[in-house]
DNA sequence: GTGATTGCAAAAGGTTTGCAGGGAC
DNA sequence: GTCCCTGCAAACCTTTTGCAATCAC
């Protein structure tokens, strides 16, 4: 964070650390949830000012989903998000995945230079196609 | 239109046509816009209530870019967009990427089926790499 | 004629910003 | 010591919602 050329401070330590160790994407309000344990004042605002911070210098990347506001997560995501409609989860595929596709962009982007890539697909996961499922939608959109 | 079951109103006609005619995605504020010329008194809130109807028919996309809030396109999307870091356009490139991007997926998922697909990207455009640029931002983030 | 849709206006989020005091370097 | 960062509060913007009149079917 330091080598970043990021002031430290306790807040911003204690969402990075947030960040890293879950190495899972969360809200705003998530992160502040989480950290609000240690930091027991800590305001929204400086979580949205101190995420940009990171993002500022390459340590946060964010991206959005549907229904949710703003995600944030530690390190460049690119990794995809599957949104199921039937149970309304997100999934995790493979890292593998995420590879691929980068591959598949760069091959055949006409020298468009990839840094950050956001994945969100909508459909049905295993469990909701196999079974019983709750709301889902007219099938091919 | 009416074979989806969508009840036809001028607005939403406009806004149909709007859409199609383009091909292009816009921001709710951004379809009122154009559609003002024809239909002065159209609300913000009629222009979101018509795009969920399209949404949910299946004649609209949504999806979100970064800094941009939500963008609503004719069709499934499916293709990826391309933002340059450098010059803040969105390109779109050859639909056969997404294709594979789409295949890479598929392949991958774990059984989940993918019924939409929504992909974004950030970096630097050829014609920014290649020359001078405007404003571009830090460069490797 | 009936029920969905519109305009209007207000509310409900999420996110950003101004300011003064305090903290990191 | 200086400048950046934080908490607090208010503003901002996008998106959603309630209601009565109107329009599509």
């Amino acid at each position: 964070m330091h080598e970043r050329g990021v002031r430290v401070t306790p807040q911003r330590a204690h969402i990075w650390r947030v960040l890293v160790e879950t190495g899972d994407h969360f809200t705003a309000e998530g992160i502040r949830e989480r950290v609000g344990g240690f930091l027991p004042g800590l305001e929204l605002s400086t979580v949205y000012r101190s995420l940009e911070a990171l993002r500022a210098a390459g340590l946060v990347s964010e991206s959005r989903l549907p229904g949710e506001p703003k995600v944030f997560e530690a390190r460049p995501a690119s990794h995809p998000h599957l949104v199921c409609d039937g149970c309304d989860r997100i999934l995790h595929p493979d890292p593998e995945v995420g590879r691929r596709m980068m591959e598949a962009l760069d091959a055949d982007a006409g020298g468009f230079v990839v840094r950050e890539l956001h994945v969100m697909a909508r459909g049905i996961c295993a469990e909701c196609a196999g079974g019983g499922e709750g709301a889902a939608g007219s099938s091919m959109a």
